[in-house]
DNA sequence: TATTTTTACGCAACCGATTGCGGTTTCGAT
DNA sequence: ATCGAAACCGCAATCGGTTGCGTAAAAATA
């Protein structure tokens, strides 16, 4: 990126041919004799020519690179999703440029701003503070790819990768409920947010089936983050009459309840009940374990890449926007038990079929 | 990156200027009079004008984007770097590429020549398998610069982050000792790492320090990952004398160990030890919570994303490549104690003095 | 030998911006 | 009225490759 490169016109200029037949040469191109080419690439390696790619996207109108937006990076869903993305890319022959919002509207613009002068297609997992799509449209513009995964812009143009939030919400709810919890609540954020939408209709469907009351009060939608979720969980338990058993739905979420309830004393699996929309493999050596999913980052990752790819390669114009659905799977471990009775999980079955994802292959595992 | 962008040409035609007075207007240039300055603002916006990116990048010789080079995407260390980095990056008005090596040579060799020509400054944790470094070349020939964080290439010109490794891997020894463990083993990697090669003479001067024998089958050497961590644990646990306490070196390492050890129902603490070179928050939740470090990732990574950066800014030609090396702390835990008592934390103190960086500000903390 | 077809390259435009230099106009100063 | 200086703006080169088109030379065919 500096200087003093040699380019094509130094090894024209040491041939004496011109430009172009370097140009054709180094890229094979038949119009050129074997001699030639065969020299041009000798004074190539002699030079220690590299192409500017910076010039060859320039002209190709292309960078092979693609961009990944995402809320934060350090807990392991968002990270299994990203190496998902990173290996996909890789074998296709694409580079990603990652850039976190931190939850931040304001940088989710300015990178989406940024990046679309840049990127061949982008990946997008919108911030929480998101509730206007309108920086999306230079996408749309340009015509450049977009693909959403985990939280979408519902009425943007752009596949769409997302889990089976809804059942896998209702399948928590209900094992919680099955397992004797009484006063369940959910921590999560606004429901603006698909994921948080889809997991709390999830949850509230599972009362509902089971006629329980919805009680609002024992719904925290405060957000997604630890810190949200920590005070979500304070809040909670300073209510009069608290709940006993948590759907945390998230990673950070997840980490903030269990520090805290820990910190409090309580005995998690026994006396307070624990759900996880989390899939982080430490959650199974923790003490008491913990209910989770199993691992679908990599996957949504790499599916969500692939999409991408595909619609930068194959540039059709099919734009029908795709929803693909992964279907996760509930790993039941003792955070979630009353006792290790054996029955409460031969009692767990799938019934959900409240979502326009009916899944029957929710996997239990204790 | 697609086409029927606007570009300055469109805005000179409409508005019958040049594109010279275009480029000009837009960046405010004292030449252009206030009213064409506006004309051309105003019909950019109309036109939905967005600078040509890469335009920019190939005349100005820049492109705003550092590369961060890591052997993998995932567990908790590696990505509070790349945390770290991204926010300095962001802060700086810097993108960032990330790519990783999963370990692999090849796969390095492949990331560092095609990022060579579209960025503006590297950072690299090299992998595993890297022995040679000759690939790195291409950035002192093209003047980029070139940081190494965690694992280096010490023989390579470039700025160094490192932690203390040396001293923490001492202390960790040390106190496994003082808790009263005979058969101390570490499991880590190859010593042409920096980070083995002083992680295991901290070892190995903790061991001498104490008159205890320094036993190569109890130094298992295999690699840093999850899979080579386990067996190396396998493996010495089936020696004829098995080790006592264990000494992970990667956030995999440990994992392994841990759940290994759980699995084989080993009492983590009272019976078996075990200290980790990790700082996954997790550790401290985990039931025997595990003795590890304080959290340094993040400023390891935002450390060398301003090295990096300064020197792509300031330009200067002061080629000394510093080492800068984080003092990490360790954090006591249950794992690390045969029994609870005090006198164990309060015979732990700092007394190393045998490596280039004798730090004596290590803080324990239970 | 004359004509057609290949073979093998070069010219110049192009991708989209930036900028040194030069030219024209305007305006105050003498 | 004349001159020099600002004020304003355009020409053309440049960054480094890529490629359509044209053409001279070599080979093939008549």
């Amino acid at each position: 990126m500096k200087k003093n490169n040699t380019t094509i016109y130094d090894i024209a200029e040491a041939l004496e041919v011109s430009a172009s037949t370097v140009s054709r040469a180094l890229r094979n191109h038949p119009d050129i004799s074997e001699s030639v080419t065969e020299k041009v690439k000798k004074m190539a390696k002699k030079l220690n020519y590299k192409a500017n790619i910076i010039a060859q996207n320039l002209k190709e109108r292309k960078t092979k690179v693609i961009g990944v937006i995402l809320p934060e990076i350090l807990h392991h869903f968002n990270m299994s999703v990203l190496n998902g993305i990173e290996e996909v890319a890789f074998r296709k022959g694409f580079h990603i440029i990652v850039a976190k919002t931190n939850e931040s509207y304001q940088r989710e613009i300015m990178h989406v701003e940024s990046l679309a002068g840049q990127v061949d297609g982008l990946l997008v997992c919108i911030s929480q503070e998101t509730k206007k799509y309108d920086h999306f449209k230079v996408f749309k513009q340009q015509e450049i790819p977009l693909v959403f995964f985990e939280r979408v812009a519902e009425k943007v143009a752009g596949h769409k990768v997302v889990m089976n939030d809804d059942a896998i919400a209702f399948a928590q709810t209900e094992h919680l409920i099955k397992s004797g919890f009484q006063r369940i609540s959910i921590i999560t954020g606004g429901e603006h947010l698909n994921v948080c939408r889809n997991r709390i209709k999830g949850y509230k469907d599972a009362l509902t089936k089971y006629d329980k009351e919805i009680n609002e009060s024992l719904i925290s939608t405060l957000g997604m983050s630890y810190q949200e979720g920590r005070v979500g969980f304070q809040k909670l338990m300073s209510l009069s009459e608290k709940p006993d058993a948590i759907f945390a739905t998230s990673d950070q979420i997840t980490l903030a309840v269990y520090s805290e309830a820990k910190r409090m004393g309580l005995q998690i699996g026994s006396q307070f009940g624990l759900v996880a929309f989390s899939c982080d493999p430490l959650l199974g050596l923790l003490e008491p374990s913990v209910t989770g999913l199993g691992q679908k980052g990599f996957e949504m990752g790499s599916m969500a890449a692939q999409l991408c790819i595909n619609e930068i390669e194959n540039d059709n114009k099919n734009t029908k926007s795709r929803v693909e659905t992964l279907s996760n799977e509930l790993i039941i471990r003792k955070s979630s038990l009353k006792s290790l009775e054996e029955n409460v999980l031969v009692n767990t079955y799938i019934s959900y079929t409240g979502g326009k994802s009916t899944d029957e292959s929710l996997v239990y595992i204790y």
